[in-house]
DNA sequence: CTAAAAATTTAGGCTTACCTAAATTAATAA
DNA sequence: TTATTAATTTAGGTAAGCCTAAATTTTTAG
């Protein structure tokens, strides 16, 4: 069994390999909070294990082991996610910060009794998917509202869950998971978006937009 | 904040201190499953920090500072024994363990969100009280059941829950909280009792007895 | 193409919390 | 009361994960 250090390692380059970064010892030190000489201590530890393969200098990959115990923590941590907003009523800007503890003791049990209660879910509360017991993890097809051309009309399917003031911010202007909205203008110099939520206009900023992914309607 | 592993010395000061026993070294080390000079080494640094006092050779005990930080786990402990019972419909055999660790990670919120949801409650699944926020816990005055004379109607009000197939095995006899018996006879040579459920007569050992707590009824 | 800058690794250390073995103190039995 | 046994503490170590500073490698700018 991984400890909890090594989980958060994995679940980390985990999430930089599927954001199609390179996974760097600098990356995943900024990622973790933590001296890029330790990441470099661990990464090698971990290697060792065939949690990953390390090309000095280069960066990591995680092997099919590493990205099992990845995706094992991950369907814990949004499972949890989904109970807290589900069951407990909390705020989908609170629940990541809740989760980030309970992913690595919560019991396979609990595990199984939780995604049952729940109904199986298939995402968590910002529309990230919950991976399946077997590895699988089904990848939403969705793209940054800051791509959309002027004039369509979407639906939200994931708003990043990094930012917990994003997410404020997000549900403040009336959007949520699974709602409609059009982009009535894309203002040039400074790439803001202008869109039209039911019958308000709102403008939005791009740092905004290219947290919240879509799907044309 | 003390570390997991304090509040796991804590916890189990409290526990011991609670029971009337003297807490020593190897007592704590029994409790812990650790080698008694480590429990010295920590039980030196608790009391640098006020936790306890440390008499070297006879024992230690809690300061007022040191009893707090026990009290806010415990009541971490048995809300979440509480919530795993009720909402989760875990057996009172199973929640233990599960809490083991979760009542180390679990936010103020969450323990306020849960103590809400399920009512406030003063008690938890085994018949334990559930310390106070401020530090106060209700003492529950029940006796032993193998202390109960011969004819005695009583009502269960806590069983021991050290012992996960203890907690079983009262349950395979019908046995719960709350729920009422009679002491038919007392076996003398090995001090085995008769008792009487409903309209069952069932026998009972001391070990059994010693661990259900009731109050005359 | 090379020199400076940036990223990475190596070296040497630290802290927490554990361990075993040896020394010391306390308890117990003759 | 004293010798033996039991409990406790001291001494010296270990492993995991972190750190800073120095050395090395890679990248970038001129």
């Amino acid at each position: 069994m991984p400890s909890i250090n090594v989980e958060d390692y994995l679940k980390h380059i985990y999430y930089l390999q599927e954001e199609g970064d390179a996974v760097t010892t600098s990356s995943l030190a900024g990622q973790l909070n933590i001296a890029a000489a330790s990441v470099t201590d661990m990464v090698k530890k971990l290697s060792g294990q065939h949690y990953l393969r390390h090309l000095p200098y280069r960066g990591v990959q995680l092997t099919e082991k590493g990205r099992r115990s990845a995706l094992k923590i991950i369907r814990k941590h949004r499972l949890w996610e989904m109970f807290l907003s589900e069951v407990l009523h909390f705020g989908w800007d609170e629940i990541d910060e809740e989760a980030e503890k309970f992913e690595h003791i919560m019991s396979d049990k609990m595990e199984e009794r939780i995604d049952e209660v729940l109904g199986f879910p298939r995402v968590d509360p910002h529309g990230d998917p919950i991976p399946a017991k077997n590895g699988t993890v089904k990848n939403i097809r969705a793209f940054p509202l800051s791509d959309a051309p002027e004039g369509n009309s979407v639906r939200v399917l994931r708003v990043n869950d990094a930012n917990p003031e994003l997410l404020q911010y997000v549900s403040s202007i009336g959007l949520s998971l699974n709602k409609r909205l059009s982009v009535k203008q894309r203002i040039k110099f400074d790439k803001s978006l202008i869109i039209k939520i039911g019958s308000k206009e709102i403008a939005i900023s791009t740092v905004v937009a290219e947290n919240i992914f879509v799907e044309s309607v």
